[in-house]
DNA sequence: CACTGTACCTTGCAATGCAAGGTAGTGGAT
DNA sequence: ATCCACTACCTTGCATTGCAAGGTACAGTG
């Protein structure tokens, strides 16, 4: 897979996750790896950003398997934003898909 | 539109449309930027590595309204790195939309 | 002769992802 | 008891890519 598709994708696929219910990081790392290749090292900076940005909100909880868990929550402005950014997805992936197969 | 979503995707586009014909770099950006975003400064140093890459040549052709066109052929190479690529994009949108929609 | 449109190009910056590493807790195997 | 594997968090430095902003040059029009 051509690494560089992912650029700009992940925020969306980690957000569109997150819209539906928690997620620690890890989680979302194992989940989000079965559809696409992600790193941790992709992932806990995005997750310090999008924290940042005040889209989600974290919480600690602990674990029987390990350390605690830091879980994100999504905010009410992170879920307006993850619905603007899936409808550009949609938008783009359309146009791509169109000048693709353009009869040029 | 997320400017991200461009990331490497706007190779793909490119190569797709020169595997149907060639084109000069001036054209490509009028004709890709009826469906996404682009500009002069992404495509000529693209273009410049495609060639370096062997996926494209280049030969001068003069023109009536200014200075001569340089236009882009693609190489056999690069026909076949083009169909890998878009064979790699629908796999990759198609795993994208399944992640967005997933029930978890 | 300035201006507009065409067409080429470069430089410096910003954003994102990854590999490779590190830190800690839990529980099982030796 | 000690080591290992697994879970789970994190950081640093690098590579890649795209963009804005600029520059150069040719042709036709006022």
């Amino acid at each position: 897979m051509n690494p560089q598709f992912n650029k700009g994708i992940l925020e969306m696929c980690v957000l569109a996750l997150l819209a539906k219910r928690d997620f620690y990081g890890f989680e979302l790392v194992e989940t989000i790896s079965n559809y696409t290749d992600i790193s941790e090292g992709t992932i806990y900076p995005l997750l310090r950003r999008l924290t940042q940005e005040k889209y989600v909100e974290t919480y600690l909880q602990e674990s029987t398997s390990g350390p605690p868990r830091k879980y994100y929550r999504m905010t009410r402005h992170g879920k307006k934003f993850t619905q603007e950014l899936i409808q550009d997805w949609k938008n783009f992936s359309a146009n791509v898909n169109k000048l693709i197969h353009l009869e040029v």
